[in-house]
Order: structure tokens, then sequence, then C-alpha cells
RNA sequence: GCCGGGUUAGCUCAGAUGGCAGAGCACUUCACUUGUAAUGAAGAUGUCGCGAGUUCGAUUCUCGCACCCGGCUCCA
């Protein structure tokens, strides 16, 4: 029998009888690995474990435990799901089912306009484990596209994506005529369950089975507002039980740092329903982290050469006909208002404001750059069904400025702007950073081509001189021009974008602006937009969540309390809260009306950072029993020790990085 | 805006076929005077989200609305 030849990723080559797979593959390299093995890389494309391999193909094997194995074995569960409804819901039709981070997803719809409930979920999910216990092959068949349109004759969504796969649009963004000779492939489980896919798959459905379903959803077919709305159910999947449930535990986690949930629970900030949805209104313990965040805000601009404006919150419709607003972004804007002199409305942005002081007097090259700064709040319509808490909200208070510069002075402004939005971030207690970096749409821009190209490199260099790791949204950008979004990683290991750099390419146009230069003439400036925190409350719902309420020190609402053990020492804990309170720190007392136990819980749920206990010992020797948060209890501390202690504690903590 | 699920005391949540609505915590009072995460007793607490309809009677059923939750879409 002729032998095919394969190299392995380690570079030695091995033999194998015509027909091998894949599998055979795995097996012959170790059986642990035949067990882990869930698809292959062949030649640099995605391969099936039961596939036979070519003749001298370069073959690396797909684990499990590795990101593509988690991929395949999510996309293989999402089909068993899809078999597991038709059975369940006869009629059913089904579109797209794809791995996505952390599971899957697959798109039905349902006869009669029925739509899935909780119950179903268990049904469905009951429906599945037995046909993964039945341990069926994914079988892999290549049809020509115009028999695939006879299989699928009773499924119209595959009809549709069999006409777009077909014809070379291997992305399926384009309909396309099918030719002869197109070919499609699809993988059967059955006799009666097959489904559309271009693979891998693992073996069989026994390799399956640490999968919860999580959710239904509606979902429009193919993202199409217009377009029918579809039933889709959410899984995760996992190579294991242990990775199961490591992610389900990991779920709770961040349930239990849910922004709205600790805002309620620290007595934060709340959304009253009077006042109707997206609007919240700040209690004071929130409104004291807000205004901390808000003074070091504008202490660092202070120093890094900004000016403070001032601008109000309506203005009347001409402006935003010339900022473009109107035309481009009406839905995003509340209606107008008509008054006596004219229609208002609420801003959406800041710009076209900041624009008005730039070109309220000529300016000189000498001046530039020019940096307004404003915690400008703004009022954007966000459609009731995409609000979410202090996230996604309509009244909001951005961190803005606008810096306007000199060509040659751009690069330049960007680098240190790269510079002086890390730091900040840093001192907030973030230190994970990723860019992204998104191009123009040439579809959709205003500007020369000359301009963008500039704008771009200007972004790349000022990322790459960082070494920032980023990445490229082709075409992403705005209409206007070519941005940077830094993301940040929060202690759980979520990602939340939150600072832009942006170029303006549009409104020094439409406002007009000009300096003059050395030469005399007059000229455009470069105009650029950055928001750091992005938005103030989104960022403290950010900051609220990677702490999980635990502010650090220098922002907690509370800093100390002080708990007398006893009626006796109350006077010494006012004494100590007084002391504290001269030094600068944020401190109160409860006296002893409840149990000391009690009240150290109390405090501890509040997350404030010391539990101070002073009782006999201490009212004698001037000393505190210091319990801070997360750490031991340490007895008999010095009052003045305790004072330095905290004061070195929060400088280090504001210490500019 | 669309699909689905919700809204009961300050909070977390029970509850009834349509017949005076419950618990724990929190709160108030009293007793206890406490040394590092819940002392005991007593008490008060509700337009059962809002508005219509059906009904002898609606917190419960129906409809509309508001708000919330999970997605989708959107976020120049």
């Amino acid at each position: 029998m002729e032998q095919i030849t394969i190299s392995l990723p380690d570079g030695s080559q091995r033999s194998y009888d015509q027909g091998a797979t894949t599998g055979d593959v795995a097996a012959s390299i170790g059986s642990r690995l035949a067990k882990a093995a869930v698809a292959g890389v062949v030649n640099g494309a995605e391969w099936d474990l039961g596939r036979p391999l070519p003749n001298g193909a370069s073959v690396s094997i797909v684990t499990a435990d590795s990101d593509d194995g988690r991929h395949v074995l999510r996309h293989s569960t999402a089909h068993v799901m899809a078999q597991a409804v038709t059975q369940l819901f006869p009629g059913a039709k089904f579109s797209i089912g794809p791995a996505i981070e952390d599971g899957f997803y697959y798109d039905f719809d349902l006869p009669d306009g029925r739509t899935f409930n909780e119950g179903d979920l268990q049904t469905i999910e009951a429906r599945m484990r037995e046909l993964m216990k039945a341990d069926q092959p994914f079988v892999r068949a290549e049809v020509p596209a115009a028999e695939a349109l006879t299989l699928f004759a009773d499924q119209p969504y595959k009809l549709e994506i069999i006409e777009r796969v077909s014809g070379g649009a291997a992305d399926g963004s384009d309909v396309a005529e099918i030719q002869a000779g197109d070919t499609i492939s699809v993988y059967r489980n059955t006799p009666e369950f097959f489904d559309l896919c271009k693979g891998p798959h693992v073996p069989s459905t026994g390799r399956l089975g640490h999968f919860k379903l999580m959710k239904v959803a509606g979902a429009y077919w193919r993202g199409n507002e217009k377009g029918p709305m579809l039933q889709r159910i959410y899984g995760t999947a996992w190579e294991s039980k242990a990775a199961l449930e490591e992610h389900l535990h990991r779920l709770e986690e961040a349930e239990k740092r849910d922004h709205r949930k600790l805002a309620v629970e620290l007595d934060l900030l709340s959304f009253p329903h009077e006042l109707g949805g997206g609007l919240a209104v700040w209690h004071p313990k929130g409104a004291i982290v807000r205004k901390l965040m808000e003074d070091y805000s504008r202490e660092r601009h202070e120093n890094g050469g900004y000016q403070f404006v001032f601008t109000p919150h309506l203005a009347n419709a001409n402006l935003f006909h010339t900022s473009g607003h109107l035309e481009w972004y009406a839905e995003g804007m509340y209606p107008p208002m008509e008054m006596d002199n004219g229609t208002y409305y609420m801003k959406p942005m800041n710009c076209p404001m900041h624009c008005l002081i730039y070109r309220s007097r000529q300016r000189s090259y000498r001046e530039l750059p020019l940096r307004l700064y404003e915690l400008g709040t703004v009022y954007r319509y966000e459609r009731a069904g995409t609000l979410h808490g202090l996230m996604r909200i309509r009244g909001f208070t951005q961190d803005d400025s606008h810096i306007f510069c000199t060509e040659e002075q751009a690069p330049e402004e960007i680098a240190s702007l790269l510079d002086f939005v890390l730091s900040v971030l840093r001192a907030f207690g973030f230190d994970d950073f990723e860019a992204m970096l998104s191009t123009r749409d040439p579809d959709k821009s205003v500007g020369t081509d000359e301009g963008w190209e500039a704008a771009t490199i200007a972004l790349e260099q000022a990322l790459v001189r960082h070494g920032l790791p980023y990445t490229v949204d082709q075409g992403g950008a705005a209409f206007y021009g070519p941005k940077i979004d830094i993301k940040v990683r929060d202690a759980i290991g979520r990602k939340w974008q939150l600072s832009t750099i942006q170029y303006d390419f549009n409104l020094k146009e439409r406002f007009e602006l000009e300096y003059v230069g050395a030469d005399n003439a007059r000229h455009r400036p470069i105009m650029l937009h950055r928001a750091l925190f992005g938005s103030v409350e989104r960022f403290f719902g950010v900051l609220l969540e990677h702490y999980a309420g635990a502010f650090p020190t220098w922002m907690a609402p509370l800093q100390a309390r002080v708990l007398p053990v006893a009626e006796a020492h109350q006077q010494y804990a006012h004494a100590v809260e007084a002391r504290l309170r001269n030094e600068g720190f944020r401190v109160d007392v409860v006296e002893a009306s409840d149990q000391l136990g009690k009240r150290i819980r109390a405090a501890k749920l509040d997350k404030i950072p010391y539990v101070l206990v002073v009782g006999d010992n201490d009212v004698s020797a001037n000393t505190l029993g210091v319990n801070p948060r997360g750490g031991d209890v340490e007895r008999d501390v010095p009052l003045d020790m305790f004072v330095a202690n905290l004061r070195a504690e929060v400088d280090q903590q504001l210490a500019v990085s």
C-alpha cells in the first residue's frame, strides 16, 4: 500500500498508510493527545479528525483545552442543540449556530411564532445529553451546491446561506449566482439530521457534554432590524467539568460585582422610577467618590496644560446645523424645544461649543496647542432597550478635551496625550491596556487622502512608540477622522473600552477654524477629541466593578470608622475622629448602642478601609485597634503612627506613574 | 425600537382558584455596656409599579403604559 508522509509541528516526519486521518496522527503521537484531540490544522486550514490527509501535509493537532479546540467543541455542541430542537419542535427552522467567546448560540425560527421559555431550555438540554450519550459521529460530505439546495429545501435560512457561501464568497458576505462545480460541505449526525457547515467538528457527539444552556433571547436574522426576529439560545461549553464550573463561578463573581447591585448595597446612587429611564441621582456616598474622581481629573489636567471651560446644556438649533449633528446624529438627540427666539436642543456633545470658544477671536500659532477641557454633561437619546445602569445612560458627563494644534505639532501632541491618558488610568488602578486603531472607511468619510494618511500614521506611531499592543479596525473610524480607543482589563479580566483619541476633519471645516501662522497666513488647525474616562458615570461604574465596591483608600467614601467598645470610650472615639478629620480624612464614629461585633460587621459590609476600635487601653495610651479591610487586626497602634501610615498609603496610591 | 422575562415593606424574597398580604435583614423603643464579622425582647412598616376593563369584590384575570433584567439592533 502506498504511504503518505506527514510533517508534524516539531519538524519530524512520519509515514502513514494511505487514507490516514488527523485522528490517526493524534493516536500515533500519544494516547493522551488522542483523547484530547478534537480537530487538526492541515496545511494551515482547519481539518476534522476523521478526514483523510493529503500526502506531504503539515499537520498539527488541536486539543480540546486550546482556544481553537474549545471553538470546535462549542460549535459541535451548537449542532447538537439544533438537532435536539428539531426533534422537540418539529418544523423548526434554524439559521446559524456559531461558537462565541465562552460558548455558542443557535438561532431558530419556531413554527406558528412559538417562542422558547425557561422550561424549554431544560428539555432541550436533557435531549442534548441523550444525543451526546448516543455518540453520533459527525460525518462530513461535500455536495454540489445545487444538490444542497434540495437537501435544505425546507430550511429557508440555510438556502440563503448556501446562495451566499457558494460562488466563491467564502465569508458569505455576498450573494452570488451558484455556479456548476460549487460545492457545499455538510455535516451529518444521523440520516435525519444534518447541517450546513464548513467544520471542523469533533469526531462524535460523545466527546461533548460539559455544557449548559444559559438563556433565550431574540435576535434579528442577519442582524437586520427590519428583518424577522429569531429565537436565539445561548449556551456555554467547555472541555471538562472543572472548566465549566470555573466559568460558572466566574459569572457568579461578576454578578456580585455588578455596579447596579453594589450601587444599592453601598448607597452610592439610584435610578428612581419617577426620574425616567437611564437617569441617575447620586447619593452622598457616591457623590463623594465622583467628586474625588473629578477633582483628581481637574488637578491632572491643570498640571497638563489644559484650560478649563464651561458650556451650557442647551443650544440653538443653528449650532447643530453648523456642526452637522442635526443632519447626522438627530436620532441620538432629544426632541427640539420651541422657544420665542428659535429652536433649541439639549446638547449631545460638547465639541461644537468648544469650537465656538476657539473661534471667539483670532488665534495665533503662538497659542497652539490650545487644550480645552470641560466636565461637560451631555444628553443622548439612547433607545429604551439599550439602557444599562451607568454603562449606558441618557445623561452623562464627559471629561471632554478638544485640542487644537498645528499639523507639525500633532504627532508630538498625540504621543504625549497617550502618555497622559495611560498615566491617569494607572492612578485609578488599571495597568493592563490595549489599544485599537480605527482607520478610514472610504465609503463614508470627509477630509483628504493626505490628511487621513498623516493622521493615521501619527496615531500608529504614538502606539508603536509606547509599545502598547494594538489591533487595527480597518474602516472602523467614524466618518470624520481616525481614532485610537484604549481598553483596560479589570480585576477579573474583563475588557472595558474607556479612553478615546480622535482626529476631527469635519468640525474644523464646518466651523472654519483658523490660526495665523508664522508665515502670516491663515491655516486650519488640527482638531483632536479626547475623552479619558469617556463618561464619568460609566468610568465610575467600571471602577465599582473593578474594585468590587472596595475603592482604594484615597477615593473611599469613608476612609475610617471609629468604634468605641463601650459608652465610656465614646469621648475618646470622638477625639480620634476629630484628629483624623483635621488631618483631612473622611471618618465617622458609630457609638456603642449595638454590640461591637455587629458594628464591625456593618462597617465591613460597607467596605470601609479601616475600622478603628477603641477601648480602655487605647484611651489611656492614645492608641487604636486597627482592623484594616482585607487584613489582620493590629492592637495598640499609636494614633500618630496610624495617621502617618494612612497619609503614606494615600500618597502612594496617587503617586503619578 | 424588537424578542423574552420581570415589578409584593428601605433591601432580599415568599404568597394566595379572585375574598382583611408574609418572612429575614434594616428601622423604632426598651433591656444589655460589650475588645474585632450578626445580643435579646417588643413595635412600626405596603396605593402588592401606574391607569383602565371584567367582577358583588382585582395585588391576583384582560388590555394599555412606565420602569427593570437578559439579548438583538443602535452607539456620527
